[in-house]
DNA sequence: TGGGCCATTTCAGCTGCTAA
DNA sequence: TTAGCAGCTGAAATGGCCCA
């Protein structure tokens, strides 16, 4: 059965393995908290072995734990266990993410956290305190309220914060040299991920965007560029490739749409 | 207020790399 | 050698914004 207020579907029983699975999952990407090697093998015998009952039981586990696996060896368990304890302090809007708030993705986990700067303050927010936040409606408002009001959440977060997790409060740049402009990455760039030039936007201003439209500013294309690059190109839009994406970095202030 | 457009999220699936 | 994972694309669904 499904629930509002959940990234998937909630079972009757609240400890369903496969939601906590896909919880599990969730929290621990690449987007959210950044935990490498925590994959859906590692997941699944986490959950069927009752190691984890939720995110927070991820920082109690050891690497003799985790080396016990099936298809894991002393090396990856250390490795785990070491990304584990390095998620402990993801800034607010990622931590946000990880929570798999329904409707709050990582554009709206930015403007969350850009908008109330802690947890704490997120937490006490009102319905209206929320959807007077630029960009989130009435829906995410709600669905967002109604989450930090759940019992368990608010079991979760204290466990969270005992086990040392605590987002850092991260105020991001609101001017920069690429502030008031938007980019949609393709492709793969020869020196970053597509996550650390994201950042890398972010930090200087400016807004990524997972398609093209009229109102991108810059299409930044790597290697093997996908559908985005041709959309680009028929809208008009300016296409950068890594250097010149890192030239307009260094430059004082690109022109705006 | 409703419709159209745009942005964002979700999810399935693909490819290439990594580690056991 | 191979399973699992990261990184990515793109389609569909959903939500927000804007304008007539």
């Amino acid at each position: 059965e499904r629930e509002e207020g959940e990234v998937a579907i909630r079972c009757v029983n609240e400890h369903c393995p496969a939601q906590l699975k896909r919880r599990l999952l969730h929290f621990g990407s690449r987007a959210a908290m950044d935990i490498e090697g925590l994959g859906e093998a590692v997941v699944d015998q986490l959950v069927d072995r009752h190691l984890v009952a939720d995110q927070a039981d991820l920082y109690a586990l050891s690497v003799e734990q985790i080396a016990a696996l099936d298809r894991m060896g002393l090396k990856s368990a250390r490795n785990l266990v070491r990304a584990i304890d390095a998620s402990r302090h993801r800034p607010l809007d990622r931590f946000l993410f990880a929570l798999g708030i329904r409707h709050v993705g990582s554009r709206a986990a930015t403007v969350l956290a850009d908008a109330f700067g802690s947890l704490e303050s997120l937490q006490e927010a009102s319905e209206d305190d929320l959807a007077e936040v630029p960009e989130i409606g009435p829906v995410i408002a709600a669905s967002v309220y109604r989450y930090f009001r759940r019992a368990e959440t608010r079991r979760l977060l204290r466990k969270l914060k005992a086990q040392g997790v605590e987002p850092l409060r991260v105020k991001r740049a609101v001017s920069g040299p690429l502030s008031g402009l938007t980019f949609v990455l393709t492709g793969t760039l020869p020196s970053m991920t597509r996550e650390e030039a994201k950042r890398l936007i972010e930090e200087n201003g400016g807004k990524v965007a997972s398609s093209v439209s009229r109102r991108t500013n810059y299409v930044v294309a790597g290697e093997k560029p996908g559908s985005k690059l041709q959309k680009a190109r028929a809208l008009g839009v300016p296409v950068l490739d890594q250097t010149r994406f890192l030239g307009l970095l260094r430059r004082k202030r690109p022109r705006a749409k």
